[in-house]
DNA sequence: TCATTGATGGTCT
DNA sequence: GACCATCAATGAG
């Protein structure tokens, strides 16, 4: 573990989806290595699960969804485009199949190249499927929270590039640290 | 500044 | 064979 980050429980992923992608916001994504690469959770969406089209579960269970209908806590990651990697991390219940996708973080430790955008956060953190399937409280990629922390101010929006979703695409489950300098 | 497009491969039908 | 929870480079305005 890297001091003074201190890994967030179980119990916080095992609550609603949309719940804990609000509050991972402000929260520390943390590599441990020799030279641990940290920044600053900035843009998360929620992907509720079964019910909600945009999400891989909702197509069913299968050999690539897998770990979504697992227990909290596990760390799900796929390839898009051929190209990028993504980095979930599951909640709410096994039978949800919800998680939680990583989209940005602020770079402040050991990381370098942009941070904004789901495949570049994979890229930074060398985030690849060896990662699949382990878990974000015990494994080298844990999501940790300082003492001393206190909630940022969050804007919704809907989400990114899920025109196939019908409805569901308008649900505002895009969440992210509100910037003074930005109007959306 | 904004819209368009090419790169690229696993997954599912 | 179609579809993708993307990004960077390009070119027009």
């Amino acid at each position: 573990m890297v001091a003074p980050y201190r890994p967030l429980p179980v119990s916080f992923y095992a609550r609603d989806t949309v719940t804990v992608a609000r509050e991972l916001l402000g929260k520390y994504l943390v590599l441990d290595a020799p030279e641990p690469r940290i920044g600053r959770i900035s843009e998360t969406e929620a992907y509720p699960g079964i019910t909600d089209r945009a999400s891989h579960s909702s197509r069913g269970r299968t050999e690539r969804t897998q770990p979504l209908f697992g227990p909290p806590g596990i760390i799900y990651v796929y390839m898009i485009y051929g190209m990028y990697y993504c980095c979930n991390v599951v909640t709410d219940t096994p039978e949800s199949g919800g998680a939680v996708l990583i989209r940005a973080v602020e770079p402040l430790t050991g990381l370098t190249g942009k941070t904004s955008g789901p495949g570049l956060v994979c890229k930074a953190y060398g985030i690849d499927k060896s990662f699949n399937g382990q878990s974000i409280v015990t494994s080298r990629l844990t999501v940790c929270q300082l003492p001393d922390e206190s909630l940022p101010l969050v804007v919704a929006l809907p989400r990114v590039g899920i025109d196939y979703a019908g409805p569901d695409k308008e649900l505002l489950y895009r969440f992210r640290i509100a910037d003074p300098g930005r109007l959306v």
